[in-house]
DNA sequence: ATTATATTTCGTTATGTGGCGAAATGACGA
DNA sequence: TCGTCATTTCGCCACATAACGAAATATAAT
């Protein structure tokens, strides 16, 4: 029921769905979810740790960047059935649609470049 | 976007979940909800408006008895979807377990006295 | 070594939410 | 009609949570 409700809970927010959704079609680094959302570094970076909690993201480390996905092999059965249904059920949502427009840009700026623009 | 977070925010709570797994086998009545969660029947209530609002539950009143069940045809198919995937995720729960057996118990009181008892 | 940069952690603030009791509502029974 | 009872609505309080900026951490580059 506690993990349960991690997931949930996880779920209730729209910035985390946005997240989520973002990283279908694979990984990206923190710098383009900050991008994608508009919202603080610190407040994205605690989204992503919420949504770790949950079992409904993973991360790796590659230099300075920290690159989030979903999980490989779902640790989470129940995670990523969740998940699936969150994709499902918005697959016409025009904010996700909106979401994958300017993800398409954002996957195609240079990260050195997209992390100056922050500053 | 709107109406799914309805229903993540409807299933982000513990004694929300209790209400609608109690419901899987049939309807029931708002005193043995009460009863079974053992909360002031205000809040009880409040649970159960939020549940609706959400689609994820229907009530009908019958005298001075409200009765609220699932669905039957589901309004909204994601509700409905992710109603099976949360009996699914929670079919080892031992505080579901529990409210089974008590509700056992619950269903079988007649109405009138379980109403005196609440007093 | 030192500086710059990407991310996370921490502390604070404003808002949202769960809980209760009291009052309002609606339906039955005397 | 009047009172009783089940449920809901309202107002309140305590606590959780999302947001930010500042400080801490960790890695790369000079």
């Amino acid at each position: 029921m506690k993990q349960f409700l991690a997931i949930t809970k996880a779920l209730s927010d729209s910035n985390r769905v946005r997240l989520l959704c973002a990283l279908r079609n694979g990984e990206l680094c923190v710098c383009q979810l900050i991008e994608l959302l508009g919202l603080a570094p610190s407040t994205v970076s605690k989204h992503l740790s919420i949504l770790g909690q949950a079992g409904l993201v993973e991360s790796r480390k590659e230099g300075r960047w920290v690159y989030y996905r979903l999980p490989d092999h779902a640790a989470s059965a129940t995670a990523s059935r969740l998940t699936q249904e969150v994709f499902r059920a918005l697959k016409n949502s025009a904010t996700i649609d909106a979401d994958d427009e300017r993800l398409a840009t954002i996957r195609n700026t240079d990260l050195e470049e997209l992390c100056r623009k922050e500053t």
